[in-house]
DNA sequence: CAGTGGCAATAGTAATGCTATCATTCTGGC
DNA sequence: GCCAGAATGATAGCATTACTATTGCCACTG
């Protein structure tokens, strides 16, 4: 049988995203490990199989065994980072019983500058964080989507915007667009990070790693959009 | 000297997008105009300077000398589709003058659903239009963003963003992150329609061609988020 | 010790993005 | 109506890409 590699509390995905499951051999934990540094360093579009093989002393063939494709390893990561926020999310809100509270928190949670965190030993949350504001739209901007839907490969995604917007529900039950209205603060925190190390002309938020500025105005955003009528 | 194939109102881009100005010949305006319809058709993963060429009845030398590369065709599309809704913008809030009102109108020009204009002969603007929303982010979620943004590349999507947050800043002064605010109602008008079509558990707008709840969400959004506190 | 799973090694495919060269056709100015 | 130069076509080629197929070794396990 199989047997995971390291202890401690590890995130399984669904068997759909792989073809072989890289928490069950060292091999596998160091694609996923050096794939994210690498796709970090060069980007997604430069990042091949080929480089990775290489860089991890293996074959490209033996790295096709855990993944059918890039594409695929990318959609790994992205969800393995939706369903890592999805626990923080639950961690951060737990025992809160305010429903104000509970939806700041979320928010807070979901758009906050994120810290290096041991919940993975063989992955810096950090750059997996960069990783995600840098390619994530790439996983559903793609001529597959509709395929890659069906076949649940965007169900953490959905979950996660799902849960904050029946937060949002419950402090504001009268608000007509609550899941688009988290779907836009979800991908506008990363766009605004994006925008200001790249393009800072089209953000007011400045590029320091601590920098707390998109929170405030997604957070403020959110909590003057769903107000009761004035 | 080399003369303009069609008369009207021509939107002129900066040389930097091109090696050959594709509006001074039917060769270059069937680059363009093909080439929004075969990105549309296919993606712009699956679209090829060999398949164009193909369609259109020539080589793809010939394409690659009004276009170094088939991202620079890309960023040309994107920079016209820009110009174009900055060009729509001065004419819907020409004549007025109330500050909320300029800006009302604005957003509803921003974003509301495409239809077709005659402006370019040769370009269906709804199309163009899935392009944008579909392919936009890959012109700067790229390697290259600096060096292109040094360039200029993105000169006409930071003037519309700037020209919108002046009109937010006009209405309320006190307003934190104009620029923020208009960059997300942008990109958020994009990816609602987006996820409209595609992965509709994201949103909660509908995917009718004539839908109206995207503008509603985003322009109720900015008002609210703008107002002076409560 | 036989068999299984895991991996390396090698080779190969069709397609991609892009370049180079040279011949042909078209155009405008005299 | 001719000629220079621009625009285009035709063809070839390049390195790289994403991905597949096959084979055989080695370690562990039953």
């Amino acid at each position: 049988m199989t047997q995971h590699v390291t202890d401690g509390v590890r995130l399984q995905l669904d068997p759909k995203f792989h073809l072989k499951d890289p928490t069950t051999s060292e091999l596998g934990l160091a694609i996923v490990g050096q794939g994210i540094l690498m796709i970090d360093e060069m980007g997604y579009e430069s990042f091949t199989f080929r480089k990775l093989a290489e860089r991890i002393g293996t074959t490209e063939a033996s790295v096709y065994r855990y993944f059918k494709s890039k594409h695929r390893l990318l959609l790994y990561l992205i969800a393995l980072y939706w369903t890592w926020m999805e626990y923080r999310l639950m961690l951060a809100t737990r025992n809160v019983v305010d429903p104000r509270e509970r939806l700041r928190l979320a928010l807070h949670e979901l758009t906050r500058p994120i810290e290096r965190d041991d919940l993975f030993p063989h992955v810096d949350e950090r750059v997996l964080y960069r990783v995600v504001v840098a390619e994530s739209s790439k996983v559903y901007l793609h001529r597959d989507v509709t395929d890659e839907n069906r076949d649940g490969l965007f169900l953490s995604y959905k979950r996660l915007c799902r849960a904050v917007a029946d937060l949002i529900s419950v402090v504001s039950p009268r608000y007509a667009y609550p899941v688009a209205l988290v779907s836009t603060v979800v991908e506008s925190s990363h766009l605004q990070r994006y925008f200001a190390e790249h393009l800072p002309r089209l953000t007011d938020v400045d590029r320091s790693r601590t920098d707390w500025s998109t929170t405030e105005f997604l957070t403020d955003m959110v909590f003057r959009t769903i107000a009761p009528d004035m």
